[in-house]
Order: C-alpha cells, then structure tokens, then sequence
DNA sequence: CTGAAAGCGCTAACAG
DNA sequence: CTGTTAGCGCTTTCAG
C-alpha cells in the first residue's frame, strides 16, 4: 500500500496524491478530496521513513531527561506530549542517566531523526550546547543558556516566598540543602536562597552538596541537624523526603523540632509523612511552553534562534512539614 | 557525510562500505577495518531513515504504556529500555491515555516505523490484538493473549500471601477493593482472591469497581469502612495510597481499625503515611523480559510466533499498614 | 570479495 | 493545476 498504489487507483500521478495528503491549500479541492477519499478507503499510511528522507522532516521532536522514573519530569512530559501530538509531532522520550556524554551522543546520533530536542535539566557544559544547537534545533528547559530558547519555573521567586514563610513562622535559623553543584537548578536557588537571607538580616548556611536521590536524605538530615538549623530548605522533593524518613528514623518531630521544605511539588510530596510543603510550579505549562518554541524553530530553520525566554511563575504550596520554630 | 563519501575517501563503492558497518562476519576483515576507521575518522552517522527505507528494519521498537507518569510503570520502563539499548535498538515511549482506540490508532500508524511493539497493560481486546499481531511483532505485559508471547507479574501468587498474611494476624473478614473491570491484572487479583479466601474458608467479599487512579480511593475508604470488614486488600497502590489518604481524613487507625494491603510496590508505597504493605514485583525484569521475547520474534519474523509466555513471581512486602485484627 | 545497478516510498523542482 | 523526472541515503541482488 504505497502512494503510487493511490495514484493508480485515482488514475493521477503519484506527486499529485502527495500534495493532496500533505498540502493543504493547493490543488484543486474536488481532486484533493477524491484522493483522500480513496486513500481511507485503502486505509493507506505514508511511510513516515521515507517522507524523511525525501523531504528532510521528520515529523519527530525528543524529549531528553536526565531520568525518565524521577517524578519531577511528570508534568513537563505530560505538556510536552500534548502539545507535540496537537501539533502532529511524534515523540520520543530518551532517558540520558544524568550523564552528559551519554547525553551529547544521543543528539547526535539522532540528529538526522529529529526535527528538534527538548532538554530537560540538561547536563551538557554552555559550550557543548551552543555548538549542538547549530546542528538541531533545541529548546532547553530550567536552563539558560545564551542564544537558547528556553523556558525556566522562577525557583528562585517561590525560594523568596518560602524564606518569608519561615521567618513569619520566627525561625532565624535557616539552611539551605544543596543539590548537585553541576545542577543548574541548586545554583539558581541557592543563589535565590542567599538573597533572600539578605533581604531578612539573616545568616545564609548550607548544607551539601548531596546527590539528587531520595537515598541522600539520610546524610543530609544528619547534616542539617548537626547545623543546629530550625528550618531547612532543600533543593528538591525527592531529596526531602528522603530526609523525613530519616527524620522520622531518628525520631527528630517535623515540624516540631526542624521545618522542611521542598522544591517542585512531585508526585508524593503530598502524602509523604508529614505532607510536604514545598515550591509548586507550572510543569505542565513548562512542557508546552518548550514545544510552542520548538515549533516556531522549525517553521523557519534558519530563523535567528528567537532567544526567547520563557520564565513561568511558582508558588509556595503550604502543608504540614512547616511550622513555628 | 553520506556513505558516498567514506567510500569516495576509502576508494571503494558504496556497497561495500555498507557491508563493512553492519555486516559484521562478511567482507576482508582488513578492508572492513580501514573503511570503518575511516568512518570514524569522518564522523560518519548512518542516517537511519534511509537505512529503514531500504532494509525495513528500523532498529526502533515501541512500549505503548497507559499513563507515562503512573509510577507502575516505573521499573517496565527503566527494563525495557535497559535491555532494548543493548541490543542496539532505539525505543519510544507511547502513552495511550487508556484509551483503546488511541492505542490501536497508534499502532497501526506507526506500523511501518517500528520493528515491533511492547504493550503494558493493553486495553485493547483479544481480538484486536491478534489482528495487530499480524501485521507487528507484539509482546504483552500484564496480559495473556492466545498466541502471543507475554510476560506476566504473577500477582495472583502473591495475592495468596497477602490473604495468608492477614489470616495469621487474626482477620476473618477481608474484602477486596477492585480496580476496573476492564482491567485484566484486576480479574487476575480478583479471582486469586476468592480462591484465597475460599481456601481459609472466608466469605468472599468485594467493593468496588473503583477507577484507578489516587482520587478514586476517597469512594473507596468509604465503602470498605461501610463494609465493616477489618483488613483489605486493593486492586493497586495509587488507590491504596488514596484511600489511606481517606482513611487518615477521616480519623480511621490503620492497622489499627483497619489493615491494608495494596499493589505493586509502586514508588511512594515505602513512604507514604503508614507505609504500605503491598506485593513488589520485578517489573524491571518484566521489562527486560519482554524486550528479549520481541528481540526473538524479530530475528525471525515469520516464526510462529513462539508462543512463549514469562510468567514472574511476587512476593509480600509487609510494610506499616497491616496489623492485628 | 567487491563493484555496478536497481530500487525502498516519497517529495520537490520543473515543465506543460 | 497536474504530470514527469530526479533524487534523498542506504541496502541488496547480481555479476564479475
């Protein structure tokens, strides 16, 4: 069942079933639906593989996270899916184990199968990514990187609100549990962090770095207790509630002795044991977002990459791992 | 950076450099040597469209799951992906939002693009599935079909050990919280029940079907509390983890007035609030199972379709949230 | 063992 | 507006 078997049928040639399936202003209309008639009647498919190679599109865009199973990527692959299906995209998830080599090759080699990518908290150095964006279309998210289109959550804006949050709750005593220092993300907030010790006249601590996994929760709630803090701010969910279980191992009272909060509302932040409280952000907007750029790099290769930066807002969500020092 | 131009630069045809990437026994190992360094050297990509265009294969397979972001498919993901980057073959990740017309649409449209496809918890029926098989390898997760290779958790096994647990803990009045009915892990459960319960000489009971998502378990705490029983045991974790939630809203003591047993050892289980006691199943292996059963029908498409079925066996987790009657 | 040649299914100029 | 003609980059007979 290929087009020429649908020209045939149609008794056209076979450029003309293309136009008709696949431009939709031109051609004669009367023609154009006769074609597409017979082609659900021969519940013919275009070889996608071949559309490809002729035409040089694709029809697939990437998603790349550093770990498909964290539950931080949920609502960003949520958006991202349903605006690349709305938009008539296939895509394809690629799970790039927090390994920016791995990273890099995968672009790479999928180059040519790609129309473009979205990087998720990529790892990759400025550099790297500069050049692969020469080389593919590319939309980064929760990065920002020059020239780069990209859309960002304002950690930092929901850090100042959970700052406030605390000193309203009288703690003068607050530590920051920082992620990986490679991470984009922990650098924005700890600096976020800073500020706003400043703005409050407090003393800006941290703890860390830990590694992302809720496994780190272990060290890093030894660690914030030896800070003698009475409120910790750490870098994301997973990490948290690591550190509540630990807590709840040592028998520490949250938030009776030590307040918690999170970053990024994931999955599980609401039933964990207190109910975190934590920094909501838009992701499924975020993964919208993404593609909507994406879109506008492909109808114009050569566009001057739109250095468009979307910044979508958070908000503190308040639960019960908060609360008077 | 075509394959012309390696053979251009290595003063051989096409042909022959194409034999030399990826045919691995044939050709003079020396010549196969220089034209590959060569290669290498030149930075020489394999477009892969063109590859599938003229080969048919795609080194592309699918895994077609419900809900990307339910964490049940956590480890199947992670497995399959594990085992389809070792074997070389690239995979994609489809979401099906449950629906079964979605699900064979995709199928169907994506046919000449895949060697093949992994179905984890299809919705599609019998029928339909068969008739798919006919025109792409497909393998079955959590489903047995007539004829097609399948890898099963076996839950009902595990199910027994669930009903044995809350016997010895003194519970003579168990009930079963179903999942949809359409879902076949949910009959599987359900019946595994019954039989348990038939065994111990329990009166068999149910409430339900409920829907499966965490909502769904505010209906779901209800109707067990109204059911007097003093221990459950649920179609899934995620109603589990909301009917706990439930539980908790409304003062109810887990295990205390009631103990529950859910499903699938999903992230969240061990630090939800009590923690749950639930079946753990190797769904990674599940994952890496099915992609070697595909790989088997791949590397002979016109085998029949050994009908091999993996069945893998669960076991109890006791966590917090069962106890004496 | 290697080269030449013929496509895979489609799109994209270019004519008509 | 439609048909004709070339390929896209690769694999695969078929000869040599």
């Amino acid at each position: 069942m290929t087009i020429n078997d649908v020209a045939a049928r149609a008794g056209v040639a076979p450029s003309t079933v293309s136009r008709a399936l696949s431009e939709p202003g031109r051609g004669n209309p009367a023609t154009r639906e006769r074609i597409r008639a017979i082609a659900r009647e021969l519940n013919y498919v275009p070889n996608s593989q071949a559309q490809a190679l002729s035409s040089g599109r694709t029809g697939t865009i990437a998603l790349l996270v550093s770990d498909v199973t964290n539950p931080f990527y949920f609502g960003i692959i949520r958006g991202t899916q349903q605006m690349s299906k709305a938009a008539g995209l296939a895509e394809v998830l690629i799970d790039t184990e927090d390994s920016p080599d791995l990273e890099g090759d995968m672009l790479r080699k999928m180059r040519r199968s790609l129309d473009g990518a979205i990087l998720a908290s990529s790892r990759l150095s400025e550099r790297a990514l500069i050049r692969l964006a020469g080389e593919i279309p590319l939309v980064t998210i929760n990065r920002n990187v020059r020239g780069l289109p990209s859309v960002v959550i304002d950690s930092p804006d929901g850090i100042a609100q959970a700052v406030e949050h605390l000193v309203s709750l009288g703690h003068r005593d607050i530590v920051y549990v920082s992620g990986p220092e490679t991470s984009w993300s922990n650098q924005a907030r700890w600096h976020a962090m800073r500020k706003a010790a400043a703005k409050h006249g407090l003393e800006f601590r941290r703890v860390g770095p830990f590694a992302r996994g809720r496994s780190s929760g272990t060290a890093a709630a030894d660690a914030v207790l030896n800070s003698g803090a009475t409120a910790c701010v750490v870098f994301n969910d997973l990490l948290a509630i690591g550190l509540l279980t630990r807590l709840a191992e040592r028998g520490v009272a949250v938030p009776g002795r030590l307040s918690v909060v999170g970053c990024d509302d994931i999955f599980g932040a609401d039933f964990c044991h207190p109910p975190l409280t934590t920094l909501s952000g838009p992701a499924e907007q975020a993964g919208r977002a993404a593609v909507s750029l994406l879109l506008g790099r492909l109808g114009d290769p050569r566009a001057p990459a739109a250095r468009r930066a979307v910044l979508l807002p958070t908000h503190l969500t308040v639960r019960e791992s908060t609360g008077p020092a």
